[in-house]
DNA sequence: CTTGACCTTCCCATGATGGGAAGCCCTATC
DNA sequence: GATAGGGCTTCCCATCATGGGAAGGTCAAG
């Protein structure tokens, strides 16, 4: 199997396979007497494996460890449950982040009007830096500490 | 006042506003007799607002057409609202994404005892591929197409 | 004058991915 | 058997925003 036949039958580039091996995530394939990369069933099995890992947001490096663990059938599950566990914690927390940073900027736009005149919240809020968690709109101590 | 203090009056690291000068984020800071860099309390500002549009998650790009936009006091706030409107999506639909991402492991960690048994629900879904979504549980027709 | 903290530029690395060039190989068609 | 087109090989470069570090100039305090 050339590379650009496991690189359709895995859903993998054959650029990202060659990536993939030069970091040693895989092994180097077999080469033909033209030194054409070949590979097996096997091989694609593995592509296919990391094709998932990454769509579920693991790092090349989780992945090699998942690999791993893939590979040697008497791993216990505590590992691969831990990684999996770290990575959604992770996933979690980047997702708060980004939802924080939508829910301000919605808000922002929320009070822009979009039209030809230039006022704009959005804009003063990033001249002049988060408003101060709404304290009541007639306070009007506009001191800024 | 020096790129160091620069720095720390605006959060920005030395590294970064070498960065953004080089890149034309910023224009060209002042240079002393001895080509120390020279910043004023609106170079600073601006650094302020970069690095608050950076917190919000706009690229350099979307950042260096926030920054033109609120330098021209003549410019239609439908502009400005255009690119928070589009970034908010984009941070919407990475969310989602992540989201997804997210639950679907969490729920194959859950399916995982996380012991010293070897079996484990998260590899064999990397190894098989999502599993079909939710047949019954005794459809025994096990075919894999 | 020395020391230490700061500045300058330049190069390199990250992570995962793609683009593209130069050159070899294979297969099908004439 | 020659030729064309597509596939393979390696190598280099770019992305995006950020940091590390080296080599060397500068400044201020002791």
């Amino acid at each position: 199997m050339n590379i650009g036949q496991a690189a359709r039958a895995s859903g993998v580039s054959a650029k990202m396979i060659r990536y993939y091996e030069q970091i040693g995530l895989i092994r180097p394939a077999d080469r033909t007497d033209s030194n054409y990369r070949s590979f097996s069933e096997r091989d694609v099995n593995d592509l296919r494996f990391i094709k998932r890992g990454r769509s579920l947001g693991f790092s090349v490096e989780e992945i090699t460890n998942l690999l791993s663990l893939w590979r040697d059938h008497t791993r216990p599950s505590r590992e691969v449950k831990a990684i999996a566990d770290a990575h959604v914690s992770d996933l979690r927390a980047r997702i708060a982040e980004m939802q924080a940073m939508a829910d301000t900027l919605a808000a922002l736009s929320e009070g822009c009007a979009g039209d030809d005149r230039p006022d704009c919240p959005i804009l003063t809020d990033l001249a002049a830096g988060p408003a101060p968690p709404a304290a009541n709109v007639g306070d009007r101590a506009g001191a800024i500490s």
